[in-house]
Formats: structure tokens, C-alpha cells, sequence
DNA sequence: CTGAAAGCGCTTACAG
DNA sequence: CTGAAAGCGCTTACAG
């Protein structure tokens, strides 16, 4: 492999000096930066991202935390992953992947051996067992999903008490006083997936004081089963005149359900969901629906991130909602 | 944080004996290695993952070159990509997951800045343009799709040729002999997404031998259109027994589709397919298929680079091909 | 504007 | 069975 020193030989300065005119961190002169320049593209010259590393105590790639819940539905992960690579690199960061069984474990591996420079949670849960291991890290954490306790850290997460409130007031505006909400399985509110009961305890609340109902029930979220769960839901509930459906896979199987049904929307019922464009893209959704924005989360989470990469005491650690959005299809009447 | 050199002193030995007790390279006394691990985990020390990288020339790291097509349906990709990451991480490697526009830039950047021990490619196309980049790193690579050229990379896929085959033969034996073949979209042959063509010509030529008739349509992959075309090709084709659909989003719509349409499987029509069986169990798909084994595809890649990282020349390139197992669902009469 | 040297935290022949 | 030293490929004060 060729090395900084090749270079150095090559142009004919010192090997400090090729540094320097890498890193723009000391003016040089035009002559010797076009020898620089030459010797590198001839010897085809690329740092050697450990050795810099080690250096510079800067590894410029960042820890991406996935994990794989039974009870969640697949297709929508793929979006924070999207999302959270292409803002890092767009700063100039890499993605180290870890789809580890063991979170804490995980994180305790690529912190303490100086893998990343920081670490992004995805899929943050009530308490979330990772959020000790990444809290005794030196490096910084930024997490999209709400937990408990967000001492120390960055979170950032839909507001899903404020797009209960949203999705309630615009179902009581059209003059919905029976409304049925779908929320994700029992399971998930057990393992403490916190944005379930934010989002129904919010539209419960809101509902209570508007003198309306809500009758909220558990959906499902994998096959088979989740066809069968919202007819016994909507066989239950045949008074009701509006659907909030809070449930990926719910969601995604609605149109069918329907259909079969013979049950015309808003005609018949009014639906509202939360999903996010390129999922209801993908499954051809016509539902109105709060925008989930797992583009928006993961763009932020890195970018605040990396500022505190860069800043370890910028301030405070952020709890940054986004603000939820009503996308209007025409399912509500 | 704390170094070799901390456990050394604390521990009374060199650095080079900690070393050695760490990597189990030469023997260690009883006593001695006692200590070792003693003022190891006192101090909460963890290898230096960089400093190692540059020590050693080995990374412990493979990259997962990801690319997203316009014309893909987004929820396969996840499954290749646990794949990887779960193979990776048993052997002892991380993933570093690249999803950048610029494939072959990609892949020079982390190659040449030694990054990574080998580079996984998923979804690789006929010429793909990053297998040149990958040919002229230092690092093995390993494919997951079959290019036109092979030449110096281990390459893995589904037998597509095969599963055509395997595909027509059952159909024909149940006595089919118009058969109806919906194929990914026109795009995907012309960006050179050789899966497609290499299953349609081979259920062509199958075809052709037994005499029987196989109507190639190109399906759509993108909301919305995916129903709307999927009603065309069978409106156009009410003669055909059978319908083959090689094309995830239309395999998605598909039960939507025949529900409103009235069709029964297999009464009316049957139905064969290709997809796996996570993904047929996310959308419900209740049709006999072939497996495309993502989880095998992306294991056997991550083996045979790990060896291939072990042992630069462990032999010729492999080109493996996944034989194709038909998965009986009963949708076929 | 440039160079010589120390140092980042490891590993591994070389010696004993 | 163990240690002293060189080396991996960089960066960055320190000096001039």
C-alpha cells in the first residue's frame, strides 16, 4: 500500500507536509501543493483511515443500533436506515451497522474499543435496556424514539400525544363521535413501546373531554392474524363512523380488509392513520394521515449528533419533537 | 481512556505480555495471565479497535454496499441486509452498511482507505459498474446477484433459470398449457436486472419444448400502477389457467387484486411465485413459490468472503448458485 | 512556508 | 515463560 511517506518521497517535502496539505491545516505554498497534488493522483494516494483514526482520535463513522422486534412490522425500518446513512454522509460520516441481539452488549463493543464516534438508537423503547450501556460511554448517543428517562442523550421522536390530539380534533370537526382506534398489539405497550400509549392515552384524554369515544383495541402486526383482528375489531364496533388505525401492519392490510367488507371510505367510514409518504406509497395507501417522518427523525438525530461529536458541551442534551402533520387524502367525511 | 501499557503496569508485566495473553498467541503462566485478567477488568480495559486495524492490516470489518433502485420494492432489502449483518457479526465482523448514490466511489473510498477486510454487493446488475472498482481493490468481494462478468469475485444467487424451470414443469404437469407470466418492470431489464431475464427465458424456452404457451408481461413495481397494471394482464389474458408472478410488489397486490376481482385460487385460476418466506409472510401471500432464501443468499456470501478474507487463495473464484425448492401452498390445480 | 520528531495504541519478530 | 524495541500510517505541537 502506498503511504503518506511515498508520497513525501515523491514530491520531494517531508511527510508533515503532505499531512498538512491533506488537511488544509497550514498554508503551503502553490508549487509544493502541485507536487503534492501530482505525486498523489500518480501513486493513487488515500489516507489510511485507521492510522488517521488513531491520531486523531476521530474515527468519523458513527454506530447505527438496530434491533428486530417480533411484534414490528418489517418495511418500515428500512426509511430510519435510509435515512440516518445518508445524513451521516453527508457530514462526512460512515455507518457501522449492528443488528446485534444484544443492544447493551453491542454498544459496550463499539464505544469502548473506539469503533465510532457516537451512536444512533433506533427503535427506542420505555426502558430501554441500551440507554445504560450508552450513557457510560464517552461517546455521544442520539436516539429517535422517546424513553423514559432521556437524561443525558439527544432524543428525538415523533410528538405522538400532540398527532392524537390533531387526528381526534379533525375527526370531531366533521362530527365523528364514535371512533374505533387501532393501536399496535398488546405486546408492544408490555415491552414498553411508549409512542402506543402516548398516542392512545392522548386521544383517549382528548376524546373524554369532547364528550366523544373512543374505543381502543389492540391490533395485530404479524401474519397470520392481522386480517382476522381487524374484522373481529370493526364486527365489534359496526356503530362507530370513524377508523384511527395506529398500526403499521394494520394499516398496510386496511385496503383489503375493506374491500372485502364492501365498506366504502369515508362513505361508509372515515379513516385516519399515521404512516409516512414512502410507506403509504409503497402499499398504496389513500388514507389521510399524520406524517411519521422517519426521514425528518433520522436527519436530526444525526445532525445533532455529529454537533456534539464536535461539541461535546454545545448545551444541554435536546429532546426535539416533530411536530405532526395532518396529510389529507380525502378518507374522512 | 485506558491502554495496554495501564493493564501492563497494574498487572506488573510488558505491554507485549498483555498482548500476548490477550490474543492467546503464545503460552501465559497461570499466575501471570491471572493477574492480566485481574487488572483487565479492574481498569475496564478494551482493546483499541483502531489501533489494532493499523497493528494487525486486518479491520474486522466487511462493507455492505446498498443501493436502491426506483424500480424495487423496498421491503426485500431488508431481509439481505440482517442477513449479512447477522452472518458477519457470528464470525467477527462488523458491518460497515454503505448506501451512497455513487456505488464504485463507495467502494473505492472505503477499499483504498483500508476501511474494510471485503466488501459484500447486493442487488448487482448485469454490468454492474461497481464490480471495476471492487476488482481493483486490495480487499475480496463477494456478489450477491450474478453479473455478466465473474472474473475474480465470488458470486451467489438464486437459480433463476432453475426456479423457471421447476416453475413450468409443475404447471405443466397439473395439465397448464396457457400460462401467464407477470416479470418486474420494463426498466429493470433495461438497467440490466439480470434475474428478470434469465427466469423468462428460461420459462420461455421450457415452455416452448413442451409445446404450451407463456404470455411475458412486464409487471409494475411502483404505486401507483401496480393494481391497474396487474387487472390489464389479466383482462387481456381471461384464456390463461396459471399465472407466474416474478415481481415482489405485484406478488404483494396480487390478493387484493383477485378478491376484487373475484377470483379464486386455484379454482379459477392458479398461481405460482417467487419470494421468501418472511416476505410471504409480512403480506399474507398464501401462494405455492419458490423460496429465494435471502437469509441463505446472504449468509453464503459473508462465509465465503470471511474465507476468502482467511485465505486470499483458497481456490478459484465461486460462482453458487441456490438450487430453487418449490414451497407447495396449494394454489395450483 | 517547511521539517524532524514524538506520539496515537496496538502487535510481533527478536532475544533471552 | 517474559521483555525491550521496532513498526503499523498517520497528525501535530515544536522549531526554524
Amino acid at each position: 500500500m502506498t503511504t503518506i511517506g511515498d508520497v513525501a518521497k515523491a514530491a520531494g517535502v517531508s511527510r508533515s507536509t503532505v499531512s498538512y496539505a491533506l488537511s488544509g491545516n497550514r498554508p503551503i505554498s502553490r508549487e509544493t501543493r502541485e507536487r503534492i497534488d501530482a505525486a498523489i493522483s500518480e501513486l493513487g494516494f488515500t489516507v489510511n483511515a485507521g492510522a488517521r483514526a488513531l491520531a486523531t482520535s476521530q474515527t468519523m463513522v458513527l454506530g447505527l443500533l438496530l434491533q428486530f422486534h417480533e411484534d414490528e412490522f418489517p418495511p418500515a425500518m428500512l426509511q430510519y436506515i435510509l435515512a440516518v446513512s445518508d445524513a451521516a454522509r453527508e457530514l462526512g460520516y460512515d455507518i457501522l451497522m449492528v443488528t446485534d441481539g444484544d443492544g447493551p452488549g453491542a454498544i459496550r463493543r463499539i464505544t469502548s474499543s473506539n469503533m465510532v464516534d457516537g451512536v444512533v438508537l433506533l427503535d427506542v423503547t420505555h426502558d430501554d435496556p441500551r440507554l445504560e450501556a450508552l450513557r457510560q460511554a464517552r461517546q455521544p448517543g442520539a436516539l429517535v424514539g422517546l424513553p423514559r428517562d432521556t437524561e443525558g442523550l439527544d432524543v428525538f421522536d415523533l410528538d405522538f400525544g400532540e398527532a392524537a390530539r390533531l387526528i381526534v380534533d379533525h375527526l370531531y370537526g366533521l362530527g365523528h363521535h364514535d371512533i374505533v382506534l387501532v393501536s399496535p398489539p398488546r405486546h408492544v405497550f408490555e415491552r414498553g413501546g411508549a409512542y402506543a400509549w402516548r398516542f392512545r392515552d392522548a386521544a383517549l384524554e382528548r376524546a373524554a373531554r369532547y364528550g366523544i369515544r373512543i374505543h381502543a383495541h389492540y391490533g395485530e402486526s404479524q401474519q397470520p392474524g392481522i386480517e382476522r383482528s381487524l374484522n373481529a375489531i370493526l364486527d365489534t364496533r359496526t356503530d362507530a363512523t370513524a377508523l384511527i388505525v395506529h398500526n403499521d401492519a394494520s394499516i398496510a392490510a386496511l385496503p383489503g380488509v375493506l374491500r372485502e367488507r364492501g365498506t366504502v371510505v369515508p362513505r361508509d367510514l372515515s379513516v385516519v392513520s399515521l404512516y409516512s409518504r414512502d410507506f403509504g406509497r409503497t402499499f398504496l395507501l389513500p388514507y389521510t394521515a399524520v406524517e411519521t417522518s422517519p426521514d425528518g427523525l433520522g436527519r436530526k438525530a444525526v445532525q445533532h449528533l455529529v454537533r456534539r461529536i464536535a461539541e461535546p458541551a454545545y448545551g444541554p442534551p435536546v429532546v426535539g419533537f416533530i411536530e405532526p402533520e395532518l396529510t389529507d387524502r380525502g378518507s374522512t367525511a
